[in-house]
DNA sequence: CATGAATGAGAGTTCATTCAT
DNA sequence: GATGAATGAACTCTCATTCAT
């Protein structure tokens, strides 16, 4: 998980391009298809360094990802203490927000979730997957435990359930911003900031009130 | 997409066994990482009869993942057909139902759709996804609309929403039955058929009634 | 153990070319350094060949291995049966010639089995020497044994110990042979015909009668 | 042959430390496989320091081959001077008691030795083979020669021959002490004291009387 | 003087694809 | 039409050596 120090030592900026590189390759790619030469070559390093700063394919994979799952959880921290006192709908709004905001800056880090998701021999995948999906579940279920202490919630409401349809459809919303192939009725993929915000409220909406009268 | 003739003509079990075999081999592994080799040593045929009956290994994933949608087409047709005149929450259920099975009796197909979801080269991987998409959208669509039609829906609601969010929960409901990971707060990995059912059941009730008063 | 049936349906000479340049290579430069490229690249064959028919590196030297054994072996059936009823020091004499001759057809061989000995992760290494020991002390035991039933020993000898020391003597002599380094006192390795002749009696002599009165 | 000075400042310990583990290493892996790289992290010094010390990987293999060498002569140098005055069968004995003792307190050493006999493209093998194989003879052959003009010899023994016996003999008694595999018939390598000292007994008198009446 | 980061050649191995049989 | 031998590029990983610090 931990690079060699003498990864930790290289200039910020060669760092961040090695990290780039390899983020990159790793999310095109999945692990076992991502080449160490191509990240290698697009950095312009010796293939050796590679090697030197992490040992082996594994430990660079698990360093970029380790690195990418701080960064959501920080973000996610910072949006859930900035609107501890709003209304649930607003706070849905805002983590929905945060993601997009999140994928569109860093749009590797989603993809390289998602390729986790897909590849079976991706070294400690089932531990990698299961602490994402805790942390996810944690993160929305404090949200509606609070909203429902605040009597925001209908009585007899099944918050499992709802964690979980909330779960899936920001992560469907996120994902149908980084492909294009999956935005499916929404329009989400090349809509502007206006609309994007319209999307998010409309969603948000939805998965509070549901469809019966 | 369509193989040489020679492929067509040959006995319907060598068929089937050529089919299963890539179809388990690119579900695996993925577009890249697939290996003819290992799908010809498991069928027992020669190497270039691969290339003979589909071209390249392009020609035969697409041929396998083609095969494949018909296949859910046909399943969810079916389903469609079936409930016409039931009330939404049970065509729903059924929607849900049906995939529940299909998923059990074909897991390849499912990963292998969700192998496509993550790769990048994947040949017309866009074009594959988004007739995907558009095609259970339709569905979704379509099962949303009647019920509106009947008076079954609330006034004012946005079925655009309603149908992404339907669509991204059953999607991530399939997902978790086949990944443990996935398997977050609801426990339907391991759920025997009562269980089960009752979670779709939940599932269900929840995305029609949201969580507001 | 055994190649691929592709490679034994190859043309004799180019098994043999394929053979020959592995059996250099094994015996230059033992196991681990021996180089498939240099294999190859001296065979003038691709690379994957050597895989396709050998499976790996390892395959490869126990084939490579295993017949030079095999030839040995034969070799010293041959001398065996020839010399069934000629007295010990004769047969001493024929052997240690066999093998001088065999060393010299074949002095890859030779040096491949002393690199084995010196190599410690060489596949199978254990295996190996354990049965080519046993077999040359069962082949110098039945000599021996043959010899004392006619009388041709002093009593109270000590087969065994007698065995190692010819058969240590001789691997020696055959190493002199190879290796001029290990060409001690003797003036084995540049020794013409006739010179050579006299070196191998007196060693069979002095091995028969030790040196004290 | 001889380090950068800078080495030989280095405190004792330092010195015995590096020594040792490229001993070690060598011994283990021959000349060509052996890791620099192995070596440095063993000791806990800088990859540069070695370099710096001896050169390149030659120059670091020549200095503890030559060291082993010295090590070797000091012990035979000592065994010949204790039992200058006894008779031949003791002094063969001690010596080969030394062998075992040596082997046994410096296994690199041995095994050092035999990596050498086997490599091809070790620096200067050819010298260090030479010189290693006269000293060995000139030792035994002082033995021999003192016993002749002390009567203890037959008349018209080779003495050529005779020291070539014996040196093969012990040097295979050794062989077979640290490689399990070259214990044919004489089970030495898992003997205990009073056996072994039974089988170097049997060893120096078989060596002396020969097989024949 | 000691350090260890950087290098790039070379290792074994796998693979899609071609094509003579 | 079916076969599978041959190919060579690409893969991950190791290593001796150099040299700026």
């Amino acid at each position: 998980m931990q690079p060699n120090p003498t990864f930790l030592n290289l200039p910020e900026e060669k760092k961040r391009r090695i990290e780039g590189a390899a983020a990159d390759e790793f999310s095109d790619n999945g692990y076992r298809s991502a080449s160490i030469n191509a990240i290698v070559s697009k950095v312009g390093i010796a293939k050796g360094s590679i090697f030197q700063y992490f040992g082996d394919k594994k430990g660079l994979f698990l360093f970029i990802f380790g690195q990418s799952v701080e960064k959501v959880k920080a973000y996610l921290k910072e949006v859930r203490d900035a609107t501890a006192d709003a209304p649930l709908s607003i706070r849905l709004e805002e983590t929905l927000k945060a993601g997009v905001d999140f994928t569109r800056k860093h749009p590797v880090i989603y993809r390289l979730y998602v390729r986790t998701l897909a590849e079976k021999e991706i070294p400690f995948r089932s531990e990698i997957l299961t602490s994402i999906r805790r942390y996810s579940l944690e993160y929305l279920g404090s949200l509606l435990e609070t909203a429902r202490d605040k009597g925001e919630l209908r009585d007899g409401v099944n918050l499992e359930a709802a964690c979980f349809i909330i779960d899936a459809s920001m992560d469907r919303f996120l994902q149908a911003l980084t492909l294009p192939h999956m935005d499916g009725g929404l329009g989400i993929h090349n809509a502007d900031e206006d609309e994007l915000n319209r999307r998010i409220k409309a969603l948000c909406n939805s998965l509070l009130s549901g469809v019966t009268p």
